[in-house]
DNA sequence: GCAACCTGTCGGAGATTGTTGACATGTCGG
DNA sequence: CCGACATGTCAACAATCTCCGACAGGTTGC
């Protein structure tokens, strides 16, 4: 269902901070819109993003509309982050670089 | 010195695409731009926009240029996923929530 | 009902991004 | 040197993103 691309609605510095403040618990549109400095449709907006890419669910309760964090897709991102992570946590990966250097030298 | 946004350059489809491929080893910029049906040009571009991000490192050999994967800044994304780990690996969490809208209720 | 409130959507302005063709720079082999 | 090659950069255009003001739909309380 999320036919959103998770990667482009986490390139923004706003939803980012949208989904951090999402992690202390469910909050209203507007109330989300009072710690960013930006209008209440920018919000809305950008909202509508981390809704497309599956990365909240929204609830209606009565004149608020409350949304929840849904961190499954970010899932998918720490499966496409974890073939590089022995580039940074193996120094082999460096020696080996080194070597195929010399190699063609 | 990575002045680009590390996030803003994994969001596109391309620019992952060339990350995957230098994890076999550095590879040349025309070498690359055969693997993406795009122009040339284009495929530069977004070699210096990963270039920006510090995500990739240059190696002029010749009249070769040679990228090699430059994997560090994505640890800070790795970093920055990781507090949410708990929300899809954690049942606990889920629960937590349910538990929360039956309190408002 | 009705007024006040919360929120999503629409239209448009301004900035950024993605792409291409054309050009400039630098490098190798004869 | 010189011609062929690999590559970065520029001008220009289309597409997309981001943001706002204005408006519409639904909800609560009187």
């Amino acid at each position: 269902m999320p036919d959103g691309d998770v990667f482009a609605a986490l390139a923004n510095p706003v939803r980012r901070g949208l989904l951090v403040a999402l992690r202390d618990g469910p909050r209203a549109a507007g109330e989300l819109a009072g710690h960013f400095a930006l209008s209440r449709p920018a919000v809305s907006e950008h909202l509508a993003v981390l809704r497309h890419a599956g990365l909240v669910r929204e609830e209606p309760r009565g004149r608020h509309r409350y949304y929840h964090l849904a961190a499954e897709p970010l899932a998918g991102v720490q499966e496409w982050l974890h073939p590089f992570e022995r580039y940074w946590r193996d120094r082999l990966a460096a020696l080996r670089d080194l070597v195929e250097e010399e190699d063609d030298r």
